[in-house]
DNA sequence: CATGAATGAGCATTCATTCAT
DNA sequence: TATGAATGAATGCTCATTCAT
């Protein structure tokens, strides 16, 4: 009955929890249900989660945190801020493409925590966005990002784009473009949007594959 | 006891509606206090809606309309597809900045829309991001939108970035910056980043006040 | 579905609760066991009961303010203090004689009010105690009773012999020996205890029928 | 392992089982919480105890018998029918207010016992009245307590008196009195009402410091 | 049309008890 | 003996919805 078990149980929680979570809402979900998915019993889900508001919050931050930490490896691949700035547009919707239930969860359910969490304040979210909005300073200081664009309304837009996106196909449930053709065009626009047309004629220096 | 009368009440119960929602949240919000905030019995409400669900429905669709009038109404006086996607943006936002707790409502509960109304197609949301399509298509075809843009990506691309500006404003309740501010940030990125970089030298053609 | 309705089921609620409280104990009666007693839906209880505990305290505020007024009636005839000792007495075994389970609900579970009631301080039932109080002190006024007496540790000696017996009848079902026998021979305990051996022979001047 | 760390883990619970019943009541007493109390697990209770039930039963009839005992002992010591039962009054309410946690529980918590556990009947209580049966049984026989008193009604108004003014000091947890004091008046009152008006002149033969 | 008392299905959570270790 | 993780039955209370007036 050790640590291991534990772990197993905890887990398979959460996994459950994001298939009944994206099936019928968080609202909807009951945890009688979550139990059965998870096969423990109802009253083991309390040895692991303070209450059902719990499971949500658990879930989010350890999937924001794996998020943010396989997002910052990718972009630790990049020299080149609008280089990474493809890459976190490619991965974000990678992921989402990969994992559409959790993104589900993460995406539409989340956008309540501030309603039903009093006092949660979101800072895994906060951390992610902050990944874009380091790429923009970065690249204002290397001069290949505009100077007047004010990087923490930058950081929103970038990501609304993409989340926009997730949830058209999350909700959808239809993939009309592969998203790698998505990320390729939402790369596009943002870096055009955003790069600096310095008076060298280089420009658009946005790498063809881009 | 004439139309009017009951227009009223019909009207008295959405704007009640939108406070509670948006102070609440859809599924913590209570008839009786919807009731109690429109002045009107209980039941009464089941004389105006079906159910819970339906004031929900009911609210976005009226809100819906009026917003995509009213947006018609401001496009209509730009010639120039690129100003008209200027003026989009200005006018969302502003909307937003406007009526705070409507935009709550519906950028926030209604995400929630599919999972509790099951079958429920958001045809008006449709229509709203199919002006931004539309714009996309004239700017293309006049050759000021670069060809390679998937309007129907771009739409929601463009929805999403000024989406998760309102949702910021909206939950963090506080303006960081003043609407207009920001309207002009996200025009210059979104434009920027879908105008056509044709033979001719004249881009940016962004005017200067975008 | 006016005024008389609504009196008439908060009073079968608490009819019904008397009941069950009595049956069950507090802890082990459920409240849709109440409704189906009452005849009303478990909802129904809650637009009369704040909950469960208000049941009980309702219950016994209720009733203690009958018993008070019926034994103030009772007192009032009587003009010699010893006389209305005799007469509390009697009246009181009397109540219990006739309605048992509510003696029963009252005596049992109420003992438990201070655990399960935060901050209940129990007025009613002080102010029954008082009663006797009352008597004890005027009958010292009058010199009938011993003025080394404590009239508050009396009434509480008094009220539990009393209660004692009834919680007997209660528990055990079975009356022993008919009340009004029980009432004389309690009685004559208690106010031989507690009369004054004056310098007049006369005592003691208990009527012959006590 | 051996005997008396046995013997001590069931004295351990036992005391914890008062303490928390005390302080909760026994319905909100928690088994996890008692184990805490005795350290020990929660399993291990179940070594020593039936169930919940028999925690409360066995606690009543250990203390119960420690308490005949003492009290037989502390009779033992008198000749005379009314010293005897002014020592049982002394020593009654001596234990009440050295122990008041145990007399707590077992006031107020086994007044329930008829109701949770079925077919309990309180043998180890009947003994306990019983030793008060005695004492005026004898005293009738030698003449000293009227003989028109009932012995089965006396023991419960005597024993009520008592137990009335300990469920008083226990639930408010105020000794307005001493307990001395408060033995000696109700000593008074309670042998006054019993004592034997005998033609021969000496009695009151109550002793000066009763 | 309007009311609001009444309904009763529905559900999160607790906690006594068990049992594999 | 001792443990404590796991169990799952049990229940107070809420609130959307109805319908007699």
């Amino acid at each position: 009955m050790g640590r291991t078990r534990e772990r197993g149980k905890h887990q398979r929680i959460l996994q459950a929890a994001v298939k009944i979570f994206a099936e019928k809402g968080f609202y909807k979900a009951k945890i009688s249900e979550i139990a059965r998915e998870a096969e423990v019993a109802d009253g083991t889900i309390y040895l692991y989660f303070k209450n059902k508001d719990d499971i949500l919050i658990q879930l989010f931050e350890e999937e924001m945190d794996r998020m943010i930490e396989s997002m910052r490896g990718e972009l630790s691949r990049f020299e080149e801020p609008l280089e990474k700035l493809k890459a976190f547009v490619r991965r974000h919707l990678g992921v989402v493409e990969e994992n559409p239930r959790l993104a589900e969860v993460i995406q539409v359910e989340l956008r309540q925590s501030n309603k039903f969490v009093k006092n949660y304040t979101n800072r895994k979210f906060q951390e992610y966005l902050n990944l874009v909005e380091e790429i923009i300073r970065e690249g204002q200081q290397r001069g290949v990002v505009r100077p007047d664009i004010e990087p923490s309304i930058a950081k929103r837009a970038i990501f609304g784009a993409l989340d926009e996106m997730s949830t058209f196909w999350v909700l959808s449930r239809k993939r009309s473009y592969p998203a790698e053709h998505v990320a390729r065009q939402i790369s596009e626009m943002l870096i055009r949007g955003v790069i600096h047309p310095g008076p060298e004629a280089g420009r658009p220096r946005v790498s063809s594959n881009a």
